[in-house]
RNA sequence: GGCCCCAUCGUCUAGUGGUUAGGACAUCGGCCUCUCACGCCGGUAACAGGGGUUCGAAUCCCCUUGGGGUCACCA
């Protein structure tokens, strides 16, 4: 195999990584986790990230799934130096604008013998592999095109530019690279086949435009899902046979779903879509975390905040198994970064979370702001945060009651301990959290009563539901007047049901 | 099937010839306690199998098995 320039003798660069989706209508979680190692890269070297859109398949490609990457990487805060919206120096970024350009590099690779056009018609490479398949099986055809040693070819009739692959020179020659994940890689170069470069219409197969944009873009490592491993050596041929310098190659392997299969839309359980999760109220630095340590350790830590991966992210550390999406450890992870964003910060995202409940609430609301606290050790997600905010913010003869909450704690026998507190709450002075405690605990002991007796049904009296904060914080956090009508009207309730 | 990749607790992983195989999530106990969380303490739990190499293998080599990827004028 024809030696390159190795990468090592290469003058020192700057590191140029890109991110290539494709629009297919929403963002795959699995790429997102293979743009966030490039992105953390890129920033961790003082180097450029580059956002490449691949929408060279016309058929399933949209403007507004574009949209949605833009959209979803935005929300991650993986933000580009180069890519739509913001330019560059080597757009266009978008490949259905860079056609001419895969015109001329296909004709180069024609005028310099490294590829051929092929006049070739489904019918015949059809034909070929049923001669194929009747002798030596159902696999492994590789067409060889008739056309592959003429340029006699009449240029207006439709016809795809194939590239030609060299012969081995010796036999079982391999074409291979050091991959920073997987180390050494081979493929045979016997196995290779004349694959196209440019279809009949114009436009560029994926391997071909790939190796246009990467080389043209300046980009220095290339990194994708180990599902391109077999593209590698396609792409590699084409940077020797013009003799180019290779790039670096990283490949990461596969985030499967949590049964073990490949992560798709119709994965059960697990969330494809990147902005779902921003729906569901997930943090980006939560989704991140996690998705960092899906693949990547660094000893024994779990918890990195967007800096501590940008300074910790290393290629030796990228594990080569694939990997299970494990919703739990997701949710703890994003639990973590929840609850340890101050509250004004909680305060502001949590506003539109609220708003979908119905619940307009200003977002540096001094009543917001105290009730976040407590209530944040207990939520998950954003929308957790709201859900478990909403009593504090209803209006008291809205307020839902959690159905077997009211059944077991609105009866009859708590009526008179409702009635008891409402007024505990509504004369004690001051109005804090240990005063309450202590009149009513008196109280308590006085009348041989148990605090789970008293607080279960104040509880669901106050809130509508089984679990709250404490009791005397709630208390003072729904307010005097706001707590004792709630009171009240749950020591009515729980009569009423006789 | 060909080719390629991979293989440590259920899951994510640490480990690079000598460790009681460590951590995290989950799970199970316990503490805290007015509920639910948070937090804290503790337990169960892994080197796929077989051959080598070596004084010594989770670590190196081979085979088997298992899993994954890919075989387009999709990306």
């Amino acid at each position: 195999m024809t030696r390159r320039p190795l990468l090592a003798r290469r003058p020192a660069m700057t590191v140029r990584v890109r991110f290539a989706p494709s629009p297919t209508g929403y963002l795959h979680i699995g790429g997102v986790r293979t743009a966030l190692y490039a992105w953390l890269w890129a920033r961790q070297r003082g180097g450029q990230f580059v956002l490449r859109i691949e929408d060279t398949d016309v058929e399933r490609n949209t403007d507004d799934a574009v949209q949605v990457i833009l959209d979803a990487m935005r929300w991650l805060g993986l933000d580009w130096d180069e890519g739509p919206e913001v330019g560059g120096p080597h757009g266009p970024y978008f490949q259905s604008q860079r056609l001419d350009l895969y015109r001329a590099w296909a004709d180069k690779l024609v005028e310099a013998g490294h590829a051929y056009r092929c006049f070739a018609t489904k019918e015949e490479i059809q034909a070929q592999r049923e001669a194929y398949e009747k002798e030596h099986g159902s696999k492994g055809f590789r067409f060889r095109s008739p056309w592959r040693d003429r340029t006699d070819g009449d240029r207006t009739q439709p016809h795809v530019v194939r590239f030609k692959t060299p012969e081995p020179r010796e036999p079982g020659e391999k074409i291979g690279w050091d991959d920073l994940v997987y180390g050494r890689v081979e493929y045979p170069l016997d196995q290779q086949q004349d694959f196209v470069l440019l279809r009949h219409n114009g436009l560029p197969l994926y391997n071909f435009g790939c190796f246009v944009d990467d080389h043209t873009m300046g980009i220095t490592l290339v990194t994708r899902g180990d599902d391109h491993l077999v593209n590698t050596p396609m792409q590699l041929m084409l940077y020797d046979a013009l003799g180019l310098p290779r790039p670096q190659l990283a490949h990461l392997p596969m985030v499967l779903d949590d049964r073990g299969k490949k992560l798709s839309k119709r994965s059960k359980d697990v969330g494809v879509a990147v902005l779902d999760y921003r729906d569901a109220g997930y943090l980006p630095d939560g989704l991140l975390n996690y998705l960092a340590r899906l693949g990547w350790s660094h000893g024994d830590e779990e918890i990195f905040t967007r800096e501590e991966l940008i300074a910790k992210f290393d290629w030796a550390n990228v594990g080569k198994t694939a990997s299970r999406w494990d919703k739990k450890k997701l949710a703890h992870v994003q639990g973590t970064h929840l609850r340890r964003l101050d509250d004004a910060d909680l305060g502001e995202r949590v506003v539109p979370f609220l708003r979908q409940r119905g619940l307009e609430v200003a977002p540096n609301d001094p009543r917001l702001l105290a009730a976040i606290a407590p209530v944040k050790l207990r939520a998950t997600t954003l929308a957790d945060l709201a859900a478990d905010l909403d009593y504090f913010f209803r209006d008291d003869d809205a307020l839902e009651y959690d159905e077997k909450g009211k059944r077991k704690f609105l009866k009859p026998e708590f009526a008179g301990n409702l009635e008891r507190l409402a007024a505990i709450v509504e004369s004690a002075e001051p109005f804090d959290e240990a005063t309450l405690e202590a009149a009513t605990t008196g109280w308590m002991e006085e009348a041989g009563l148990a605090m789970k007796h008293v607080a279960q049904p104040a509880r669901v009296a106050l809130t509508g539901r089984t679990r709250s904060p404490g009791l005397f914080e709630t208390i003072v956090l729904l307010g005097r007047e706001r707590a004792v009508a709630r009171l009240r009207r749950g020591a009515a309730l729980a009569q009423a049901v006789a």
